[in-house]
DNA sequence: CCAGACGTTGTT
DNA sequence: GTCTGG
DNA sequence: CCAGACGTTGTT
DNA sequence: GTCTGG
């Protein structure tokens, strides 16, 4: 799934790559190797005038019926993922699917290794697209499926949140890790940021890479992954050497 | 009817 | 073990 | 996702 | 808020 990731690209960037149309008015977050839940990230919407925008919001989704603010950041935790099996019918997650959907960018993401057999159990890896990013960014920024929502507090103010969509891991990927974020190619990224497509069937299969389409790439295609150091466990850390590859045992060596 | 959950991951 | 914070 | 805390009293 | 369990 997707716990942690990275983001070094800057807002220029993501503007051109995303084709947003309405720009971004927000400060540009500080590059980052080690995004956690609940801190600021980039989503990609589709804004009141049928303009594509950028904006901040943070990771994780807080309960649309949350009474304050602890128990806002309580459901806020638990919801940085919803599975695409069930996000259209969960009570948490089921409005924001039907008009409240976003792409959220990202340089690359960890899995920590499971119980699969290949690697040893939290052996952290870095996922990231095989093609080369824009300017200074090493690799093609990758969309990943999210939605979005709004939670005004006690004092009337407004906080926006986002969870990631996840789904069951295909190809390589599946070595690592069972369940891995849904990829959306770049000819969804219309429909599925159309607010006014609300059905339900329709938006699933936006999702979906085995039924619609022959000619869509699986998911895996244009990605790589490589061990990683733990360093990135801890939160407190962060700068490029997370994401630095690193050599692992004999035994454990597939890419 | 009221009370309490509502979310994900992985692991047992 | 379980919950919270990042 | 992982790391780290997890308790109370009174006093500043 | 809405749904489920008792």
């Amino acid at each position: 799934m997707c716990g942690r990731f990275a983001l070094t690209t800057m807002p220029g960037d993501l503007i051109e790559e995303f084709e947003i149309t309405a720009g971004y008015s927000g400060l540009p977050l500080p590059s980052d190797w080690n995004v956690t839940p609940t801190r600021q990230i980039y989503a990609i919407r589709e804004n009141a005038n049928q303009q594509r925008e950028l904006t901040t919001l943070s990771w994780g989704m807080i309960a649309p019926w949350s009474k304050d603010s602890t128990e806002a950041l309580r459901s806020q935790s638990m919801a940085i993922n919803a599975r695409s099996e069930s996000v259209h019918e969960k009570p948490t997650f089921r409005n924001a699917f039907r008009s409240r959907r976003c792409l959220i960018p990202a340089s690359g993401y960890y899995e920590w290794a499971t119980e699969l057999g290949k690697y040893e159990t939290k052996q952290p890896f870095f996922i990231h697209s095989s093609l080369p990013g824009k300017n200074s960014d090493q690799f093609k920024t990758l969309a990943l499926a999210g939605i979005w929502d709004q939670w005004v507090d006690s004092n009337g103010e407004v906080h926006e949140s986002a969870s990631i969509i996840t789904r069951e891991a295909v190809g390589f990927l599946a070595t690592v890790h069972h369940r891995m974020p849904t990829f959306l190619p770049v000819d969804r990224w219309n429909s599925w940021l159309d607010p006014d497509l609300k059905n339900i069937d329709e938006i699933r299969n936006l999702m979906n890479f085995e039924i619609p389409n022959p000619t869509i790439a699986a998911p895996d295609a244009h990605l790589a992954a490589y061990p990683v150091a733990t360093l990135v466990n801890s939160t407190r850390n962060n700068g490029p050497e997370l994401i630095k590859e690193i050599e692992l045992g004999e035994s454990q060596t597939l890419f």
